[in-house]
This record gives structure tokens, C-alpha cells and sequence, in this order.
RNA sequence: GGAGGGGUACCCAAGCGGUCAACGGGAGCAGACUGUAAAUCUGCCGGCUCUGCCUUCGAAGGUUCGAAUCCUUCCCCCUCCA
């Protein structure tokens, strides 16, 4: 019985450390602590972040305390972890709004009345000078070059402030404040979750298991999803944006989501993978995927009617979704293309709107433009497209 | 504290007195092709009142007919030695 919970948590992890002592613990059937830590850096959670609240609720469900740390103190130093550069630190206020925002949208997927918020800030504030020093003496600079993003930085001439080596030791230590039985992270997180190991360990506790996630790819389908790369699908977004979003990857990432974010058996989605091997439409099977995200954040209604939208918007030819209303003033003598563009924010300055004129990427009321120098007078008002992504309703009064 | 190397557009990276709005690559944008996919091809990729004008090469001064390129001061980063 105790296997099988095993088997389920073991389901689309990266790395599991150690994996006998998760064993073990699970069997004793005892309730274990999960700790989970989240840098309050995104104000929207995407489906990124995803990969491991799912992974939180399994735990949930199988009825252990699940800790959803939000890491306000540490926010202040900015994780290092993958970056190339010295991250800028948050001001309190912005990790204050953000943590607010967090705790809202984890509970798409979390059960509020099992998951305990705590902030870092709580013990942390405490800590004075000495005790961040006797923390700070607990590990070494050569253990901190071990790590690989400090290590590349380190090899390559690039700077790396002094402040960024506490973070690895505050997140560890969060794990001794908690004295966490599990701790969860992406797999870039490995590093840290090992020096929270360690650090338990000086401190007299038993060490944590370690469990990693693989890290999502954004829809570039190379970089990780993170917002600061605006490559990602934000689990707050609408049905029709999400929809269209997740159409946009290609059938290759398709895969991957498909493993890392349906819920489907695995068997389910190795029949589907032989189906698009054997000719069916890889659009059709990803149109499947799309509405089965959309249906776990909007509900199963918006998911299907997201699904449709899709399709009859693309028949009736490539009108986006969030088509804005915007109202200009066309002045006495009306307003050029360029400026018109440019205030509606299709284009972000004029040489560029010329340059999307010229090189035809710009349609009014489907009709391509060709004339840059053409004037719009009052009381026009049509869709204006540029490329196939951005368009709005244009007013002139 | 001492010695040396370096800061160029979103990123990497050439240029080292005029032909530089600045080679090349990546990212991005537009077009073609398509399944609003990938790959590929083409073009663009500082701003503007656009056949011209204006502002950029860490910052501020200076030399010069002319500077990203030379000089001075300052700021920042890196390496080695202490």
C-alpha cells in the first residue's frame, strides 16, 4: 500500500535524494512535512510553477503537511540560482503585494484548509548580525563554487556579490527553522536543497529528502517558463489566451507537456504519441492538451468553448484574440498610420510602424496597407492587424 | 595596497581618427511556406515632422576640420600578487 504511494510521488520527478529514506519514511505511514519554497519575484504563477504545486497536492492528498514557504526574506536578496548576473534586490513593498498575489493563485491547486503559508521573514527578522555569521560559518566559499551557475560566473570573469552566497544558506536554513522532512524544488534548485540537508544535519536534525522537478521549458521551448523571458502561460490568463498559447509550441515541446502537465495516464498519452505517428493531425492532439489546461483553470465548459473559438476564429482568417477598443482623437486634420500605430501601441515607435508597412505586415479591416503617409480621418473606425499577433478596434473621434 | 586587463546597441561580439547608426552571431519583428507548429527562405532590427534631420559606443571634460577610436579625470567590472 505504502509502494503505491511511493510509485505516485515518484511519477514525473526529476530526482529523488535519497530515494530509500523517502521509501522508508513513507512506510511508517507517519504524516511528513513538505516544505516548499517560492521566491515572491512573479507576481502571476505559471504553468511552470505548476509542475510542482501538482507534485505539493499528490503529497496533499495523500495526507501530509504541506508547507508552502514564501520566501519574503530571501526575496530581498533575489535567488542567484541560474542566473549569469547579480540579481536586483525587491523592495519590501514589492515582496509584500507579490506574496499576497501568490498565496491567491496557489490555491487553484492546493487545498487551503491543508496547506500552511508561512514566510521566511518570520524567523529570519529575528536573526541579528551574529546569528547570520555563526549560519554563515557553517559552510564553505569552495562548497559554494561548487555550485554550478557560481562556478560559471566565477570561470568567466563574471562578478558575483558577496550577499548571493547567503541565499543557498538562508534557504537551508528555512529548512531547520521547519525542520522539514521533505523539501521540493526545480531541478536548479538541487544545490540549495542540498545545503539544506547539511545545514540539518549540523543542526542535530535528520536530513530532509530532496525531491526534484524537472523545470518547465517556456514556449520558445529552449529557455525554462519564466516571466522575466515572457515565454510563459500565466495560470491566470484568460481561456482564449491560454488556448492560443499552448496551440503556438511546437510539436516536439507538445510532449513534454503532455508529461509534465496533464493529468492523463501515461498510458493515455503513449497512445496518442502512436496515434500522431501513425498520421493524425499533431494540431488535433495538441488542441487536447490546450483544452485540458484551460478546462483545470477555467473549468471544462470554458476549456471546450476555448477549443472552438480556436477553430472558427482561425477559419474565418487569424483575427487574435484579445481584440482591444481603443478611441483616438484624430485632431482637425486626422491622424497618419504611423501615429495611429503608435498610440494604439501596435507599434512601439514610428520607424517601426513604417517599417511594418513597408514590409506589408499591416492590415486594415483585412485589406494589406501600402501607403506609409496615409491619413485616417474622424469617425473611422475598423480592426487594424499587425502581423498575426496583435490587432485592435480602432475609434477616431 | 600593488600590477595588469576590460566597459560598444536586448545579449554575445568586432571596430581602435573620416567611407560608423557602427562587421558578424543570437534573440526579436514582418513576409513567404504551413497545421496561428517546427524547419527553411526573404527582409527588417536607435529615434523623428523620413530621399533629410537628431541622439548613441561606462560618465564628464579636452585635442582635432572631424572621435566609439587620441588625451585627462571620475565611476564600475575582472585577473594575478598581498
Amino acid at each position: 500500500m505504502h509502494d503505491e504511494a511511493f510509485e505516485l510521488i515518484r511519477r514525473g520527478v526529476a530526482e529523488i535524494l535519497l530515494e530509500s529514506d523517502l521509501k522508508s519514511r513513507l512506510a511508517t505511514g507517519q504524516k511528513l512535512r513538505i516544505k516548499a519554497g517560492f521566491d515572491p519575484t512573479a507576481p502571476d504563477l505559471h504553468l511552470g510553477h505548476t509542475v510542482l504545486i501538482n507534485k505539493m497536492r499528490q503529497f496533499q492528498d495523500l495526507g501530509h503537511e504541506v508547507i508552502f514557504l514564501i520566501g519574503d526574506f530571501t526575496g530581498l536578496i533575489g535567488d542567484p540560482s541560474g542566473k549569469s548576473a547579480t540579481r536586483p534586490p525587491l523592495t519590501e513593498d514589492e515582496v509584500e503585494a507579490n506574496a499576497r498575489t501568490y498565496k491567491e493563485q496557489v490555491f487553484k491547486i492546493l487545498d487551503p484548509d491543508r496547506t500552511r503559508v508561512v514566510f521566511n521573514s518570520e524567523w529570519m527578522k529575528k536573526m541579528d548580525a551574529v546569528g547570520l555569521i555563526r549560519l554563515a560559518s557553517r559552510h564553505t566559499v569552495a562548497r559554494m563554487l561548487e555550485r554550478d551557475d557560481f562556478h560559471r560566473r566565477y570561470t568567466s570573469g563574471k562578478s558575483i556579490a558577496v550577499h548571493e552566497f547567503l541565499y543557498p544558506l538562508i534557504q537551508g536554513y528555512d529548512s531547520v527553522a521547519l525542520e522539514a522532512g521533505v523539501e521540493l524544488g526545480g531541478t536548479d534548485q538541487k544545490f540549495n536543497l542540498l545545503v539544506g540537508r547539511q545545514l540539518q544535519e549540523s543542526f542535530g536534525q535528520i536530513p530532509q529528502v530532496v525531491l526534484t522537478m524537472p523545470l518547465l521549458e517556456g514556449l520558445d521551448g529552449i529557455q525554462k517558463m519564466s516571466k522575466s523571458l515572457n515565454n510563459y502561460v500565466g495560470i491566470n490568463e484568460l481561456p482564449n489566451e491560454m488556448f492560443g498559447k499552448l496551440m503556438s509550441i511546437s510539436d516536439c515541446l507538445m510532449w513534454r507537456y503532455f508529461d509534465l502537465l496533464s493529468l492523463r495516464p501515461s498510458s493515455e498519452i503513449a497512445l496518442l504519441q502512436r496515434q500522431v505517428a501513425e498520421g493524425r493531425n499533431p494540431r488535433d492532439v495538441k488542441m487536447e492538451l490546450a483544452s485540458e489546461i484551460v478546462a483545470r483553470f477555467h473549468g471544462v465548459a470554458h476549456g471546450a468553448r476555448a477549443q472552438e473559438e480556436f477553430l472558427s476564429r482561425f477559419s474565418r482568417g487569424a483575427l487574435p484574440a484579445d481584440i482591444r477598443e481603443v478611441e483616438l482623437d484624430a485632431g482637425e486634420f486626422g491622424i497618419s498610420v504611423t501615429q495611429l500605430l503608435k498610440s494604439a501601441a501596435l507599434s512601439s515607435s514610428t520607424s517601426e510602424a513604417r517599417r511594418l508597412i513597408k514590409q506589408g505586415g499591416v492590415r486594415v479591416e483585412q485589406e494589406r496597407l501600402a501607403d506609409e503617409n496615409l491619413v485616417f480621418r474622424r469617425g473611422f473606425e475598423g480592426i487594424v492587424q499587425v502581423g498575426k499577433h496583435r490587432a485592435a478596434r480602432i475609434r477616431l473621434k
